[in-house]
DNA sequence: ATGAAAGCGCTAACAA
DNA sequence: TTGTTAGCGCTTTCAT
């Protein structure tokens, strides 16, 4: 076992409330002693054990965040900037993936909960209910997700959708694809602000799905954009628009020349396709910072003064758009 | 506050030693009492407070995973198989990115070490001294970094690379490039190991670097490829190799045509490459079955046998690697 | 300014 | 088989 707080008031000769407050609230000892305990649990490297002190406290100095899938690129950059945010506050991050299913996430939820001071849950599979209850119980900030009366950060794909449409109808293009790969997730479908976003501009607009986020589904919606004679594909994500990519290679249409493509997320993927996809980007930190900051403020009892905040996107234009062709691939095969 | 053992007891009428035995060790209780007991305790919807159980039982049923780089692709899949392995063991793992920095990794290891039962160190950038230290102290399993004397799990990359060698001599090659972005982490270098597979297979290898692990060392690398008249790349990793490929690109040089290239770590930027990447890979559920594992052991006072456990790897082609090129794209440039 | 002691929730002696 | 109780390490009254 390490070194207590009993050994330092004995290595010091004063009391172990003295070596508490000492370490804790410094100004309520003399000054000497104050030194003197600060010395003695340097030198034997005392540091207080976490589950006495949060037995006594009810409290953890931890928090939880709860995603759909850490393999997916989008979420490493958030939990990075979540776990440094946290820690500057003097709290750990516990991250725990639930594979999308909602029976995994039930019961990491049950482990994880009691061992930390609140939760982040992103995307939750759970039904409003429970999610109303859980943040009845413990401290909660929901992001893409909303249920009423619960603290969420919402994150908001609409200018970097209208940014997107804008550029696309700037170089010329008018009939675009939407590929929904959204499943069946709640609250979380994207169809709805393109649709508003392509229509505002005059932008024809094919939407096929919803699918599953997968690289398959964009190999498979590949022909279907060359079918329709689009000149543009707006992707689910950038893991659908590699699919994009990929299966227009195989299929001789080459980008942006025949045909501009589109992701959502900026993950790593996008700065490493080969052209570089031109993506939609939500600031990880911003997020990150903004649902910390609202949990740990819970986990004080201060509540928000709007339930709800967002967090804007914008287009970071790369090398997968360009100018629309004359002639759709479509129809120059036929030629 | 939490529903407590106490409530359980009452609301049952019994002791809180019966309750604690009803749970923990029900064949000490008789059948009714434990079925009433397990009764109240679900009705109120009991789970034992975390703190209290560390603090009695010094221990936390937490394990902690350090990894450099959370982003790096190659890690969510075995953070997932780790948690998993854990979970499935009743323990909770909490992982904590280092960002490769030796200053964050060790206020990292003072934040974590006291609220887990173990740590798996994954690429340590601390001096061996610290790591012997701190594994007298508490259950280590090292990965991918060698301390006489501390438990490790080590990855092997010795038959994919054997594997990559034969692949590329079948195709004809004769002349390859190594990228090395090992940078200067220690006891990870690839090199030695990549000129002892290609000579014995009679292959001319040329190294360059060590760079850091990015795509831009990709980007810088290949012209250094086509100047060289290699027809072949052995990337560090999957990053840089996909760096290796845009730049091919831009270069006006295909692949596999011109030049095949082969990453490793067979990262999710392998499979959705275009060509899809032919790369090395590493079992991540074997290494994170076996690291959980001793780690696991090591808490519950179980050395083991070998001191370190090997992970094998292999290579997987892809559309990456072909037939070598009569000519090389730099001759051919002449022509 | 400092010390003594209670008590957070739990498990495991020890008693009965 | 069950109950009573000590004690894990810590913070915080309450005294002094």
């Amino acid at each position: 076992m390490a070194v207590t707080i009993g050994e330092v008031a004995k290595a010091a000769g004063v009391s172990v409330s003295t070596v508490s407050r000492a370490l804790n609230t410094p100004d309520l000892v003399n000054a000497v002693t104050r030194q003197r305990v600060k010395d003695a649990a340097d030198r034997l490297g005392y540091a207080p054990n976490p589950a006495a002190r949060s037995l006594r406290e009810g409290r953890t100095e931890s928090l939880g965040l709860l995603i759909p899938d850490i393999t997916n690129p989008f979420f490493p950059p958030i939990f990075k900037a979540m776990q440094e945010r946290a820690k500057r506050q003097g709290y750990t991050l516990l991250v725990a993936d639930s594979d999308e299913r909602e029976a995994d996430e039930l019961e990491t939820i049950a482990a994880v909960s009691k061992k930390v001071d609140g939760l982040v849950l992103w995307a939750s599979m759970l039904p409003e209910e429970r999610l109303a209850e859980l943040a009845a119980r413990m401290p909660v900030v929901l992001v893409n997700r909303h249920v009423p009366g619960v603290v969420e950060v919402h994150v908001s794909l609409t200018d970097g959708i209208a940014q997107a449409a804008e550029h696309l109808k700037a170089y010329g293009h008018q009939q675009c694809v939407f590929v929904d790969g959204n499943g069946n997730r709640p609250d979380q479908s994207r169809s709805k602000s393109i649709r508003e976003a392509f229509d505002a501009h005059g932008l024809g607009l094919i939407e096929i799905g919803p699918y599953e986020p997968r690289f398959e589904t964009g190999v498979h919606a590949a022909p279907l954009v060359l079918a329709h004679g689009a000149t543009a594909v707006l992707a689910h994500n950038d893991l659908v628009a590699m699919g994009v990519l990929h299966q227009l290679a195989a299929l001789g249409a080459s980008v942006p020349a025949d045909v501009s493509v589109v992701g959502i997320d900026d993950t790593l993927l996008a700065s490493v396709s080969t052209p570089s996809l031109t993506t939609i980007r939500i600031a990880p930190d911003e997020v990150a910072t903004k649902a910390i900051d609202l949990l740990i403020g819970l986990a004080h009892g201060r509540q928000p003064a709007q339930p709800v905040t967002e967090v804007g996107s914008r287009l970071i234009p790369r090398g997968t758009t360009g100018p629309a062709s004359r002639a759709t691939f479509a129809r120059r095969d036929d030629a």
